[in-house]
DNA sequence: CGGGATCCGTCACGATACTG
DNA sequence: CAGTATCGTGACGGATCCCG
């Protein structure tokens, strides 16, 4: 969220585009996630990209997160309200993606990459 | 449609990712549109990048493109059906972002733009 | 009218190393 | 464990000029 917008289009694609956010996003789901957590089930991502990707969902408001002060230290993220009502929106993202898939040519699916499951 | 995805998500993002692509395709509906119109109704974009992304729209399958042997040159992008279907998938997404806008601080609407009434 | 070609700046993204 | 700091790169997006 960061300055005027025409259309709520532009707001969503603001919130949840870029490379990671929706992976972050349904990996938060259904339940709280710890960063280590988090930096082994989004594979691939770097520990900066996490971290900066996270700290931009809570300042948007997606993404709450909540710091225990223990030694080692612990943190949980957990989706907002607002957050959850996004994972509404994932879904028929997806399928419309996985129908593309399979109708422009299915050799572009990755069947050896871990099953993301949830997707969906 | 690059390279392979594990998750349709994936896929929606490639496909209608970035700055530009979901609002040509909002423009291009309901009806046909030649290249002026669209240089037009996409406030902001540069012919560049127009014709940059109405090129990835065709190869991706989203869109038609048809010219007519004339002079002056004429050329029309419509919406092909996968085209089509993605509207469906954009109205959630506009509703969602407006949503959010007027949840987290009203300011950031942009009252002065012209009103893009055809969002949701 | 509907493009194509070229040059260029920025920034999203990434690799690596270090820290409380 | 959960970050922070630094550096590098390429794709994305834009400006400008040219063409059939």
């Amino acid at each position: 969220m960061r300055e005027a917008y025409s259309c709520g289009l532009e707001a969503t694609f603001d919130v949840i585009g870029g490379k990671w956010k929706f992976v972050i996003l349904w990996r938060l789901h259904p339940e709280a996630r710890r960063f280590g957590e988090l930096k082994r089930l989004v594979v691939g991502i770097t520990e900066k990209m996490l971290i900066q990707q996270l700290r931009e969902m809570v300042a948007d408001g997606l993404v709450h997160r909540r710091a225990y002060p223990e030694i080692p230290p612990r943190v949980e993220y957990s989706l907002t309200p607002m957050g959850i009502s996004l994972k509404d929106l994932l879904a028929p993202m997806c399928e419309w993606g996985s129908r593309y898939i399979e109708q422009m040519g299915g050799k572009d699916l990755c069947p050896e990459s871990e099953p993301q499951t949830e997707c969906v």
